[in-house]
DNA sequence: ATTACTGCAAAGGATTTGCATGTGA
DNA sequence: TCACATGCAAATCCTTTGCAGTAAT
């Protein structure tokens, strides 16, 4: 178990909720395959172990842990996709042709998001923004 | 018919297909209701009217006038939302309290779009953003 | 007269919910 | 122990599709 993941499973227990099987194998799978998988990319990845986790529990177990604020939910191309919630806020850019997403640190939209707070009197809450656009390996071919 | 909307028809024929009265019910819909209408929201204000369109014809009709590039989708909080294709791309601030919806023209994107092909060379390929905060008057209360 | 288009109903996929059972603390 | 969680199945919501019939050109 990783360090992040621990602290994770800590701040279930210490928030009075129950750490279960099941919401241990949810966090090992996005801790282990890394950022921005689906609830059926969970699914999917859970099956390969046994036993199975029932996709209403995945649900739940996801939904759960957003709550907590311990994962984050970004929408990317109309799907909701899941990852570790960080310190930091960032956002994603998303390669139209071969779909790789890539991290952006928040600072690139601290101009954009103080021209609004002038202009418009708008206060952007900014939270894994997703990008979409040609990546540098797709813009060559 | 606005005018706006007369080119739209025109373009319908131009291009060899057929102007039927429910291509146009839903233009006039979408034309008089303004911006930023869901699917269901254009099925709900045909029932105000009769005769009835069935919700598969909507469906149909607005992907076939966003292959057509007549409409632009957008995806608000998870939900297609349409409008009108504007000349120039444009994006949107979403108040997350009141729902309230305003554009935002391109520029503001300008230079964070440029810095991202500078530094990770990116090409970004923005049309319909959605930018999620509080608006002037959600800020207040 | 073609054949694009629509209506209907059924299928499809993703997500949620009710309820009985199970289990972590 | 016992409230919280899970499994299961059914329900729900949104959208798509097959097919037969209709209508725009």
């Amino acid at each position: 178990m990783s360090h992040q993941e621990y602290n994770v499973t800590q701040q279930i227990r210490e928030q009075g909720f129950r750490l279960t099987p099941q919401r241990q194998m949810v966090l090992d799978v996005i801790s282990q395959q890394g950022d921005h998988l689906s609830a059926n990319d969970v699914i999917a990845a859970l099956k390969e172990g046994v036993p199975v986790l029932n996709p209403a529990t995945v649900y739940r177990v996801l939904q759960f842990l957003c709550d907590l604020q311990l994962l984050t939910r970004t929408e990317i191309n109309g799907q909701a996709v899941y990852e570790l919630a960080q310190e930091t806020p960032h956002h994603h850019l998303v390669c139209r042709l071969c779909g790789q997403v890539q991290d952006l640190p928040n600072h690139y939209f601290e101009p954009l998001a103080e021209q609004l707070l002038v202009d418009h009197a708008f206060q952007t809450e900014l939270n894994h923004l997703a990008i979409s656009g040609l990546c540098a390996g797709c813009r060559e071919t």
